[in-house]
DNA sequence: GCAAGTTGCTTCCAAAAAGTAAGTAACTTG
DNA sequence: CAAGTTACTTACTTTTTGGAAGCAACTTGC
């Protein structure tokens, strides 16, 4: 057993892998269900296809997405949570809720926001 | 209200935060406690002195640390979290318990890990 | 049956972020 | 008053990301 506020390996590995920029994005899609690369791109609306690949070859080499190709006719393939990855489900509803509680998506003006949300 | 599975840009600005490097480890540390520069490069061992103080401004500029200077005579900044920092314990909590589930240190060589943890 | 999509990437190059090392300002200690 | 400590900053290199284009393997249109 492990000390909580530690130092810890686990946590540090974890912390890099989610201190990526994109992966939140992401992961918070996939736990909606599989997504297809081009499903990606367009919900996540700004990254680059270059590190999307990038980031999905990460997650899958993680264990966190596994990759499936449907060799169709139409040739699709969908990125899927594996069982690790949706046990991340909830870490992205925590910060969900904390980004609902603290995040003004409106910096400038009508800024003005209690404990009443 | 807002849809917890659609595009959110609350969201989205919270994973940009936690989604830079060394914030989620940064953050671990100082829920435990206020620490000063140095304790913080100490703590977390590999990070730079230039990127340390840049995050540090980063997480003051969106509220989530506050900066404390004590004019000694040895002068001392204290980082410490403010309410909205605090708040991430949550995020901070749920990802090391991930962590201690799914992450496994050691890649290689026993790495034969089932339900039993 | 072949030019024109679509999908899922990869490659190339420029821009941004992070790593490394040294420097600085304001003290404190010897 | 030279040397050390703390909290950064600056200059420079390496890595990561962004943007656009390219490409292979199909499918559709005519």
């Amino acid at each position: 057993m492990e000390h909580p506020l530690t130092r810890c390996a686990r946590f540090e590995k974890a912390s890099e892998l989610m201190g990526k920029r994109w992966t939140g994005l992401i992961l918070r899609i996939l736990l909606a269900g599989p997504r297809r690369f081009g499903e990606l791109t367009d919900e996540i609306g700004s990254i680059s296809e270059r590190v999307l690949s990038e980031r999905l070859k990460e997650l899958e080499a993680e264990g966190v997405v596994s990759r499936h190709v449907d060799a169709g006719p139409p040739i699709r393939v969908a990125y899927q949570l594996t069982e690790k990855g949706q046990a991340l489900w909830k870490v992205v509803d925590e910060l969900g809720r904390w980004a609902e509680r603290w995040v003004d998506v409106k910096p400038a003006s009508a800024a003005r926001k209690r404990k009443s949300a």
